[in-house]
DNA sequence: TATTGTTATACTCTATAACTATA
DNA sequence: TATAGTTATAGAGTATAACAATA
């Protein structure tokens, strides 16, 4: 059996959308336990540091006004404020309290047990891989 | 700067779901060439014999509701013909026309062209990725 | 006049449920 | 009774456009 370019590609690309499609199974199965949608745990993850909400629509990659939505939900858990920023009254910037902080770190632990990359690879292959995958991204057209 | 476990997973994570964004938007790019959408392309390229509407939902793991569309979609632009199964007159097999396989191989030739990986990685990197993307899936839990 | 966040609305994608024709 | 394909409809997710407050 020939294994043409073409397979190769193929089984490539499959094998990529595998792992992403694993990846995401994993994410929502978590997000579910933690009795949020995906973009909410996306948005909670990204809090790191207070954020304007038109910036926290670019690191989600989405439009901003999916993100007022968005900090509504979070607010009435009581994980999210919304500050006003002294500077520009205009911008609130979205800033998770104590108890946001608390399920934020939980969700950063299982995120990081439930990671299909840390349990089936060790150190060297990680590194491997990681290198491989931003060759693709760098040398992209 | 110390480099966490925690920042190696979400690393490994954004590069993956880089390079599949990247390889999603270059076959956008190619369905909006070949005036078709994204799953009209997908429906084309698993053709290779003639298929029943309910094993291409599966292949494409939609609802068979939806291939109904899909192929009357494709119907009308004549690369595709509903032929009922001899051996079972409910069963529709969905089968390329000879103008659909030309379409069939120009997509897939133009696929092979604009891959991520053929482009940015040799034979030896290729069969690494390929064996550690394996890795990943066989051993998720 | 331009920009932030908000609101209302529309669009896309997909699934569910009821229907028909065959088995 | 069960199954393949069809149809109509509903839901989730996202974007667009108009608006109020502020710059």
């Amino acid at each position: 059996m020939a294994t043409t370019r073409l397979d190769e590609a193929h089984a490539l690309a499959g094998l990529l959308f595998g792992v992403v499609e694993l990846t995401r199974a994993r994410f929502d199965e978590l997000c579910r336990e933690f009795d949020m949608t995906p973009v909410q745990a996306r948005a909670l993850l990204a809090l790191e540091q207070p954020v304007p909400m038109r910036a926290l629509a670019g690191a989600l990659r989405c439009d901003p006004s999916n993100v007022t939505g968005l900090a509504d939900r979070l607010e009435q858990r009581g994980l999210v404020r919304r500050d006003v920023d002294p500077d520009d009254r205009r911008v609130k910037r979205l800033a998770v309290t104590d108890d946001g902080d608390v399920v934020r770190r939980r969700l950063e632990a299982a995120l990081l047990e439930t990671s299909p990359f840390m349990a089936a690879l060790d150190g060297p292959e990680r590194r491997t891989l990681r290198a491989l995958l931003e060759r693709v991204l760098e040398r992209a057209p």
